[in-house]
DNA sequence: AGAGTCTTCCAAAGCGCTTTGGCTTTTTTG
DNA sequence: CAAAAAAGCCAAAGCGCTTTGGAAGACTCT
């Protein structure tokens, strides 16, 4: 059942259908309920690819997944797909991932543009200065980047978690529980969050005229094994830390691990707070000393992300807005005053 | 740049320049390398929407994506992605998520196949006489599921992993190692895999004139905390097993976790065998005490889905052969004879 | 040399939708 | 009541590609 059809059997032309099904004024309202009432009893469903050819909308958002034989894609990025994918339900969107070559993503953007193959980007994992947001930014196409770039000569519209404040509380916190030397394990410091992490450890140890030693931060990729590594060195050296903040559940868990391998114990020993993106399939009350955490749930983020998509095909959003999430610290048993 | 543009700047038909384009044998070789040489200096590409609507393919494959507010996307998906995505990358395939209420994914796959949205799509996470594996083999769009249904009466094309004999190996180990009250954690036991894991024990016990007590198995969600529970249970009562079987590494978290709260230790109170998907950030390896595993790379798994659904798309592949991927026996520390 | 066969190319007809420009008919207005 | 404006509808021209059905020219064969 095409327009054609639908057109010659209610005997009016395709404009007219058209018109009535996409709701443009110009048609008679008596006119329009007929038409909807015959395409809905036919079950008549315009083909989205003559539609795509005619409008060059295509009711799908993209995504270009970095790829490759060593490039792991990030487990929370399921979290994230699933309050993408939530909303995007709701709005008759679907997602497109476009695999690429991580070491050469532009060209798979430039394609993904200039083929029109999709309404809409979002970037995630962005990194100061990121290529990504600035080709997409001139390519034109409509985005949302999740996190934040830096040092970009024009503003873009972005939804990211306060990821300085977050950590800037916790270590405030293990500042006024006494501890003086904070270890930091986080992310990959080529990525935003990372540095603003970071940063936010930074600024609430110079609140109190302390630093964050050279040898106590380490950036590695999120897996447990990397969070091992991290805290046996930092525990087997001189000068270890009294406290570890910690940016991801995953890492935490080899933090936890190592401690215990040492003798050592959280918190008698060591405090410990990690960034806690919620996760279904492992929480942090569940750790075997409850774990603290600045919590923020990447799955929300998702849906919102789909939200300013949808609203930006729309033309409901305009703008370089970004925004920026507070995130909660949830204080459990895994922080304690600084050993004598 | 479209192809009038071009067949007009080198005084050809459209006709022709598309031919040449697409390897058609009746055009001159001399012509044709023209075609493409001015085709590659102009950077031309054909509009996908266009060609979408000529000869409906598209490029792209297809996943229904269940959501929900109460619905978990398997962490697992990520790693299945990666080799997906790494495999349709290298053959400029996309891929297409489309999010479904979970409860009526029926729907969706009807509008995609009837849109025409895409080539082909794999079903994932079966389950006996799963609906979805009959509907789209009644639609006729191709596909290949990841994983087995069981009770259909028709043959359908699949990748999977020999759950019942990884289980089975898994169990006789155990076994031979003088264990006899042997436990079973599992995942859903609606899905396929499940109930061909818990056969595989079951037969193992068989073998030896054993049984899986009623109170021996479980099946939830692969959860860190669904695992630590069912350690507590499994544990606290009496007939306590001596050894446990169990159906993922997040699962196995709790699992230690559980038996350490009890006092407990493992190998020396408890043997416990997981089943290891490889995900990069989770290493049986790493756990406090080495973890056994059957192990299968879900990314591999990925990456052959892929090259099957591409072969289907162009026709190289047809027919209904399952296939069915051998599963690596790992023995670590935390396998040992049975207590006296 | 005329008939038959390839080879190489083309014009034009789709694919199914949206949208422009225009034509009637009805309603409003001074 | 005539002129102007608005309402309601339509024919046809795209969107950019593939593919059908020829046609012209070059070659082979008897």
């Amino acid at each position: 059942m095409n327009l054609k059809q639908l057109a010659h059997m209610l005997a009016l032309s395709q404009t007219t259908v058209s018109r009535a099904l996409n709701g443009y004024p110009e048609v008679n309202e008596e006119t329009r309920r007929r038409v909807m009432d015959a395409a809905k009893r036919h079950g008549y469903r315009p083909n989205p690819s003559a539609r795509r050819l005619a409008t060059g909308k295509t009711g799908m958002i993209g995504y270009v997944l970095p790829t490759g034989a060593s490039v792991d894609i990030d487990p929370h990025f399921v979290e994230f797909l699933s309050g993408l994918g939530d909303y995007a339900r709701s709005h008759e969107l679907d997602l497109v991932l476009s695999p690429a070559d991580a070491d050469d993503q532009e060209t798979t953007y430039r394609r993904i543009v200039a083929n029109r193959q999709v309404d809409a980007v979002y970037i995630s994992s962005p990194r100061p200065a990121d290529r990504r947001v600035a080709l997409v930014n001139t390519l034109g196409i409509p985005f949302i980047v999740h996190g934040r770039s830096e040092g970009l000569d024009f503003d873009y519209p972005f939804t990211d978690i306060d990821n300085e404040g977050a950590f800037h509380e916790a270590a405030r916190l293990l500042i006024q529980l006494g501890h003086r030397r904070l270890a930091l394990i986080n992310g990959d410091d080529r990525e935003t969050f990372a540095i603003h992490r970071e940063r936010g450890v930074r600024r609430a140890l110079a609140a109190s005229g302390l630093e964050l030693g050279e040898r106590h931060v380490c950036s590695v990729a999120m897996t447990e094994e990397n969070g091992y590594r991290a805290t046996r060195r930092l525990l087997e050296e001189g000068d270890a830390p009294t406290a570890i903040a910690c940016s991801s559940l995953i890492m935490a868990l080899g933090v936890v691990r190592a401690v215990r391998d040492l003798g050592l114990t959280i918190p008698g020993d060591v405090s410990l707070i990690a960034h806690d993106d919620v996760f279904p399939w492992l929480r942090p009350e569940n750790f075997s000393v409850p774990l603290s955490t600045t919590r923020s749930s990447i799955r929300l983020a998702g849906a919102r992300i789909a939200e300013r998509l949808a609203a930006r095909i729309s033309g409901l959003e305009e703008g370089a807005r970004g925004e920026v999430w507070p995130v909660d610290l949830v204080v459990r048993g895994s922080v304690a005053g600084a050993p004598a």
